[in-house]
DNA sequence: CGTTTGGTTGAGTGCGGTCAAGCCCTGTGG
DNA sequence: CCACAGGGCTTGACCGCACTCAACCAAACG
C-alpha cells in the first residue's frame, strides 16, 4: 500500500532560507540576518510524489519540516489497523513540532500531492528559540494552530451526516483561497479524515456532482458551489 | 441549561504555589524559589460546582488555570447550534494555553465534577517563559500533551462502534489510575464526547451494566472490568 | 493486450438516530 | 406530610442512513 519512497532519493536541493519566498509566514519569519549566519548545519529540499512518505510513526524526530507547496496527511492507526487521517499539512505549515521536546513522531505523513518541503534539525530550533522571543512565540503559535485544527475536526469533520461533512471538508479545502477551484483528495482518503467508508464518500461527491455542487474543470479538479454547499455543512 | 455562577463566588482563597501539593507535577514544577519571589500578582484558588463554569469561549484571555482536583470539559460549539465536548482537563491539567498568545479563550470550560482550579495571570507565565528556559519547555510539552489528546479523540472516541467508543472512553477515564473505580459524567455529557445520542449512550452503558462489565459500587461510582471492556474497544 | 487500481453504483442489512413514554430521585410548596 | 414538578436515566418502536459485500467501468500501466 504504502510506496516506500527513501527521502534520499527525494532531495532536490539546498534551501537559501534568506531568500526565501514564504521567508514571511514561515516559522523562521522572525529571525534576523544574523541568526541565519549561526545555522551551521544545511537546510535541505525535497520534493515527494504523491504516496511518498516523509516519516514514520515512532522513527526519532531529529527534524521539523515546513511545506512549501502541495499536502501531506497525518496519519495515525487504531488497534484494529484501520487507519484515520487526523490532520492535513499545507504550504507554511510545520511538521515535526514533537521534535521539539526530542519525542519520536506520533505521525505517518505521507503526501497526498506532489509536494516539497525543507527540512531543518529539530537542535538548531531548539538552540535559536532559547535567545529568540520571536521564534519562541512563532513556535507556540503553531502548537496552537495544530491544536486549532484538531479541535476543528472534531467539530466539524467528525460530527453530523456524511453529507454535511463531505460539504465541509470541501469548504475547509478552499478556505483562505483565491479562488474556490481545489484538487480533491482519492475516495479513500476523504473517507478516512471524515471517518465514513470510501463507498459513502464517494456516493456523495457523485451526488454533489450531479447536482452541480462540483464542477469537474479539469482531471481531479473542481469548482464549488460555495454557497449552496454551506447550506448543507451548516444544514 | 447552564448555571451560570460568577468565579467571584467561587474565590476559594490564595494559593501559596512553593508548598502546592501538586508542585511537582504542575506548569512551574521547574521554577526556583527565587522565581517565586518575583512574582507579586496573586494566585487565586477556586472551586466550582458541577455546572459551573469557569471561561466563555471568546472572553479574554487574561488568565491561565491548573486544575487542583475534579474535571472540566472543553465545549465547543456547532454552526447549528449542537455541542460537542473536544477535550476534558484533569488534575494538573493546564486550561486556556490560547492565553499565553493573547488569545481569547476557544472552549466554554465547564465542571464537571466538584472542580478546584488555580487562577494565574497569563501575563506572569508569559514573563517567566522568557527567561526560564525550563518552563519554556514545560509549556510546549503542555501543547504537546493536548495535541496528542486531541488526536487520540478522533482516532479512539469518533470511530468505530457506539459501543466501542463507549468503552474506549471507560478505559481512558481510568488510565494511570491507582483504582479501576470512576465516576461517570451525565450521558448526554459522554454522548456528546464520543459523536453519539444520549440515548445511545445510556443503552450502551445499560448493557454494560447487565453484562457486569460495569458495577455500581455507589451511586454514580462505578467498577470496570477492564480487561473484558478492552476486549470490545479493540473489536 | 490483460492486469491493476480507483471510482461508481446496486442490493440488502443493521446500527444508531428519532420520537415518545415511563421510571426514579430530588427538591419544592401547599 | 403528601402532591407535584422537573431532570436525568432507561426503554420501546420505528425508520433511515450508512456500512457491507459485490459487481462493473474507466483509466493507467506493464
Amino acid at each position: 500500500m504504502t510506496k516506500t519512497v527513501s527521502l534520499k532519493e527525494a532531495w532536490s536541493g539546498e534551501a537559501n532560507c534568506l531568500n526565501c519566498s514564504l521567508r514571511t509566514s514561515v516559522l523562521f519569519a522572525g529571525l534576523q540576518q544574523a541568526d541565519f549566519e549561526h545555522i551551521h548545519e544545511p537546510i535541505d529540499q525535497f520534493s515527494l510524489k504523491p504516496g511518498a512518505n516523509l516519516y514514520h510513526a515512532g522513527d526519532r524526530g531529529d527534524y521539523m519540516f515546513t511545506v512549501r507547496t502541495g499536502v501531506l496527511k497525518l496519519v495515525q492507526y487504531l488497534p484494529d489497523g484501520s487507519q484515520r487521517i487526523v490532520r492535513i499539512a499545507r504550504a507554511t505549515d510545520v511538521l515535526g513540532l514533537e521534535a521539539m521536546l526530542e519525542d519520536n513522531y506520533h505521525h505517518e505523513a505521507v503526501a497526498l500531492h506532489a509536494t516539497e518541503v525543507c527540512r531543518f534539525p529539530a537542535r538548531l530550533v531548539r538552540e535559536l528559540s532559547q535567545a529568540n522571543p520571536g521564534l519562541h512565540r512563532e513556535l507556540m503559535a503553531r502548537w496552537q494552530r495544530a491544536l486549532n485544527e484538531a479541535d476543528a475536526w472534531l467539530t466539524e469533520l467528525s460530527t453530523g451526516s456524511a453529507r454535511q461533512r463531505v460539504a465541509r471538508l470541501l469548504l475547509r479545502l478552499v478556505r483562505d483561497r483565491e479562488t474556490s477551484e481545489c484538487q480533491l483528495f482519492s475516495r479513500e482518503d476523504m473517507g478516512a479524515m471524515l471517518g465514513v467508508t470510501t463507498e459513502t464518500t464517494s456516493r456523495t461527491i457523485a451526488e454533489f456532482k450531479r447536482q452541480g455542487l462540483l464542477v469537474e474543470t479539469a482531471p481531479n479538479l473542481f469548482l464549488l458551489d460555495i454557497p449552496n454547499l454551506r447550506r448543507i455543512a451548516e444544514d
